[in-house]
DNA sequence: TGTAGCATGTAAGCCGTTACATGATTGA
DNA sequence: TCAATCATGTAACGGCTTACATGCTACA
């Protein structure tokens, strides 16, 4: 019943190998909190953006496996930083090196409302991959933002080259749309 | 709890407006078994492949919707023809037409790899993604014979346009992918 | 004769989401 | 002081998969 972590505890579990090392072991480790937003931010755009509570139960299970360790700090408000542990840089290793890649998942509602192209008509169908053009710039800049944000540092330099992925994907699905309008014109 | 139909639901619904228009009405509508076979064709290279079990239930449910009906063929072996109704049609019509379009998700287990490189190496991520090509490379060729058996037929027009797209798809991952390999020496 | 494909289903269970709930902290 | 953000959870449930089960039909 679940003892193995899915393909998602371990990407939340690899976002923990990218602890900024600080000199200050006060800031070691990343919240729940932090580590959805983290997810936000570069996870979301080829997985997923795990709901808030999942994150949450993710973390404990990796605990109880202790593939990461939870540093509880009391106080008024209680939080919990957690760091991934030896144990969970081995486990992370050994999937990457053991499982077999899946294909990847597209869900894509355009696609499958286009397929219904002659329930609907042309023109219904042209506004559809219109608005999908706008909703496809708006997240190239959003992925354009965290790309930047990259810059060139050697220690993420492979979210670097995933990111540089993503952006190639983006202006190549609205080039695609643009001819795929042009058809339907 | 779960009266509204889902998107895979209507998409499978959808996939029974292609029914083809026999003169011979002992032929008309699609078992169970059929209509996961064309799930499996078209509807996998950009939604998703239901289990059987699932087709099964979901025609059971669109059925007490009213928005499929059941022909059943009693005999030695009891079998089912499912057709969309004029009601199915209406419904499908007023989701296309009212209910907003997500953003497409995308679950690449290689890019999620890909992130993690720094805990394997460049030679290990190189193999990663010729593995991806490969499979690629059969993808693209799975969905051309699709493409190619719809021919220029007016009633599948908009199918054909999807795997157009997906088959542009294919081809500018793959473009992606070795641009990358290279970048990665 | 036996195997691959045709055809339909049940049962169990997990992944993940939505909705709900609580309270501390920070800054306008 | 009030709202936004930080921070952590619980409960319920739905979609979908996996595993299992059954039997017919065509064909080599």
């Amino acid at each position: 019943m679940g003892q193995v972590p899915t393909a998602t505890a371990y990407a939340l579990l690899g976002l923990l190998t990218f602890d900024r090392d600080n000199a200050e072991p006060d800031d070691a480790g990343l919240t729940g909190y932090e580590l959805k937003q983290r997810a936000d931010n570069t996870l979301r755009f080829y997985w997923v953006s795990p709901a808030t509570s999942q994150v949450y139960s993710e973390l404990r299970r990796l605990e109880t496996l202790g593939l990461v360790h939870a540093d509880v700090r009391p106080g008024r408000r209680t939080t919990k930083r957690y760091r991934i542990t030896a144990e969970g840089v081995a486990t992370l290793r050994e999937w990457l090196r053991t499982t077999d890649t899946d294909f990847p998942v597209l869900k894509h509602p355009v696609a499958l409302r286009l397929m219904l192209g002659h329930l609907t008509g042309a023109d219904q169908m042209r506004g559809l991959l219109e608005d999908y053009l706008d909703q496809l710039g708006r997240r190239r800049h959003e992925l354009g933002a965290v790309r930047a944000s990259l810059g060139d540092d050697e220690r993420v330099r492979y979210p670097a080259l995933v990111a540089d992925w993503g952006l190639s994907y983006y202006r190549d699905e609205e080039r695609t749309v643009r001819r795929l309008l042009g058809r339907l014109g």
